[in-house]
RNA sequence: GCCGCCUUAGCUCAGUCGGCCAGAGCGACGCACUCGUAAUGCGUAGGUCGAGGGUUCGAUUCCCUCAGGCGGCUCCA
């Protein structure tokens, strides 16, 4: 035994021996800006953490995925603090790191006003700049109860510690499953507590490592996430490694802002939300719907070439329908409340499936059909709650390209692969390209019902189809539909947010409650299983994601409109109506713009409704017979013979090629 | 459904600390202009200031209720 001990750790890979002590931020030489914490033996620490024989340390750098997370949680305490001083009254609630960002959760008498928000972040600013040290200090659960006396949240966290999982979503940052840890801010010249939260940690170094921050809005949250817990006011802010960071992510959301397709809605005339129809009903103009069309005839046309057949049905059925297939019994709260006549209850119907499965009832069937796979373009009704309808993403009434496909269980395997293919292909062929799979299962939720073999089997026969297309698989436990898992295609758009688009649901129960069955060849009755499958999941979804995917310039084989002439001057425009019938003869959608603005204003125009191509003509073209080219991008291509300008368009149109 | 904010012309937005005929730009319509790659000029029409109720001598403005929208929460078969 030496004077002075020494430890043996393994540093950033390498070999290291140190003296007892030595904490994990001397060991990195860390900065705290750069690199603001550590990860030792695979657990996040404070750099101010002593380390001890053995140990496997490893840098967090702030502008790592961890680092931020890191960063924005400190971001999250200094808010809370700014408010308890402003606010003294209000209570803490919960402060986790999210995605781009941090919030925390305040039980206050009044909610925070616009006005309130520019004081926190004045004061956040003065905090972070005195460079307050973020110091940590083991309790007990006795102590941390007396310490936070005045606290009832965190002291019913407390009490939750160890089940941190289910105290809510975000909770497991302020309690941990062992030892409770409180976070004191400690003044940088007398060490004075400034103010202190029951938190796990790890936290940055002190404020002043905080390079940029902004806080974004305020809303209500439910404590600890039920709607039968008191709503708290949350502040949501975000934080970054840097101020062109926090720039550039603020661009990006503007970025967003201008591609909302609630917004492209109106600008392009694709489709309105009239208040006279009610909240969630959209209306498609003639724009947007002949984008519908075409999509819809191409998905068509996929469709027959994969063996679907085409069924059509109604859209109101009597509640016996919605009993026998069990969504009335469970969601009856989420379809529209039924109309009375004849003596019966119609409900408007909030799902396809049971009138297919009365199509596939209407006689005997045989294995020798099977597997059977029936389409349709199945407009729905669910009664959404007025606070979540958005746009057409999120709408009262909406069209699903719905099919159901009843097969064999021997059949399920090769279905359901051969199914994910031709899902990922045709998104592909719209554009999107960018994927991941997600598969939802069951947990003990007393929701899910049928038995837990079936389950099994039914997950285990997607996870192996999911895994055979050589995507990212998410496991989400608990987001199974109530009759069985399901598999779901993530998309990511071009600036980079996930959609959730086709569905892929494994079904005993609907063929048991319909009594469906199917003669097999030794001529037993067998039952069929049923597999959901909706591939846009809903139209007006999927339209809503290309629209914003595309920020409104489609490709030339969607676009509303795929060509227009503008004539250099008013004796011109014969011209362009030739090339225009010639065009339309192919089937290309394509105007003149004879009104009489200037040329100059028309290309404004058209770039402003961004027309894939735009022909312009004018002495020169019509001399060499040839037209002009002009692009959405601005780029030109001048004096094109018409014949191949023709079949430029064409063959873009044909190709389904951006342009 | 819950919390907060919002609703003025087709669109985007001024304005009214309660008071004469409520404004602009774009768009629409009309006239002139006929122009080579993102806005020609002039003129005209267009609003019971989201709906209903209340306070007031007087309400687009203040209060209440409802509808619709936005941001969250919860939910999303």
């Amino acid at each position: 035994m030496s004077a002075v001990p020494e430890l043996r750790i393994t540093l950033a890979g390498a070999e290291r021996v140190v003296a007892a002590g030595t904490t994990a931020g001397q060991a990195l030489e860390a900065d705290g800006r750069t690199v603001v914490a550590a990860l030792v033996n695979g657990e996040q620490r404070d750099l101010s953490h002593e380390l001890a024989d053995g140990d496997v340390v490893e840098a967090i750098r702030i502008d790592s995925e961890e680092g931020r997370a890191i960063l924005r949680h400190s971001c999250a305490h200094v808010l809370a603090q700014a408010v308890q001083e402003l606010f003294p009254e209000a209570k803490l609630g919960i402060g986790p790191p999210v995605e781009n960002g941090f919030y925390y959760d305040f039980d206050v008498a009044e909610p925070f006003t616009p006005d309130d928000l520019k004081r926190i972040e004045k004061r956040m600013q003065e905090i972070v700049k005195q460079g307050q040290r973020f110091s940590r200090r083991a309790v007990s659960d006795d102590e941390a109860r007396a310490e936070l006396a005045h606290e009832p949240y965190k002291l019913e966290l407390i009490g939750l510690k160890g089940g941190a999982g289910e105290a809510a979503e975000g909770a497991s940052v302020e309690v941990g499953a062992g030892q409770l840890t409180i976070y004191d801010n400690l003044h940088p010249r007398t060490g004075e507590v400034c103010w202190k939260d029951l938190c796990r940690g790890p936290h940055l170094p002190d404020t002043r490592a905080i390079p940029a921050f902004k806080l974004m809005r305020t809303a209500a949250a439910y404590w600890r996430g039920s709607e039968k817990n008191p709503q708290l006011q949350r502040i949501y802010g975000t934080a970054w490694e840097s101020r062109d960071q926090l720039k550039s992510y603020l661009t990006m959301l503007e970025e967003a802002a201008k591609r909302d397709h609630r917004k492209l809605g109106v600008e392009l005339d694709l489709f309105s939300f009239p208040d006279e129809l009610g909240s969630g009903l959209a209306v498609f103009h003639p724009k947007g719907g002949v984008v519908r069309k075409t999509m819809e005839e191409y998905s068509r046309r996929r469709h027959e070439e994969a063996g679907y057949q085409f069924v059509n049905t109604p859209h109101i059925s009597k509640a016996r329908l919605f009993e026998t297939s069990g969504h009335l019994p469970n969601y009856a709260d989420a379809m529209f409340p039924p109309m009375q006549f004849e003596g019966a209850d119609y409900y408007l119907k909030a799902m396809n499936c049971p009138m297919h499965n009365l199509i596939y009832r209407s006689r005997g069937r045989s294995y020798r059909e099977l597997p059977l796979r029936l389409f349709e373009f199945g407009t729905v009704y669910r009664y959404e709650k007025s606070g979540v309808v958005h746009g057409l993403t999120r709408a009262r009434g909406f069209t699903q390209d719905d099919s159901h496909i009843y097969c064999t269980k021997e059949q399920m395997p090769a279905e359901l692969d051969s199914l994910l293919t031709f899902v990922l292909d045709l998104l592909r062929d719209y554009g999107l390209s960018d994927f991941y799979l997600e598969l939802s299962t069951r947990d003990d939720s007393p929701k899910f019902i049928g038995e837990p073999e079936e389950w099994e089997e039914a997950t285990e026969i997607l996870r192996q189809a999911a895994q055979k297309q050589n995507l990212e698989l998410v496991m989400d436990p608990g987001g199974a539909a109530y009759y069985g898992p399901k598999i779901s295609v993530q998309a990511k758009d071009a600036i980079g947010r996930t959609w959730q688009m086709s569905t892929i649901q494994v079904d005993f129960q609907q063929p048991k409650r319909f009594e469906l069955e199917y003669q097999a060849a030794d001529g037993s009755r067998q039952r069929p299983v049923m597999i959901h499958r909706a591939l846009f999941g809903s139209i007006e979804r999927f339209f809503a994601v290309l629209l914003e995917h595309y920020a409104g310039a489609f490709p030339a084989w969607l676009a509303p409109v795929q060509a227009v002439g503008i004539p250099i001057a008013g004796e011109h425009v014969p011209y362009l109506e030739e090339v225009a019938r010639r065009l339309r003869e192919h089937g290309v959608r394509v105007e003149v713009d004879a009104s009489d603005d200037r040329m100059q204003k028309k290309i404004r125009n058209a770039q402003k409704q961004k027309i894939p191509f735009m022909l312009l003509a004018g002495d020169d073209d019509v001399s060499k017979g040839a037209i002009s080219f002009r692009y959405r991008d601005g780029s030109q291509n001048n004096g094109v013979p018409v014949d191949d300008a023709i079949a430029e368009i064409l063959s873009a149109i044909r190709e389904r090629r951006q342009v």
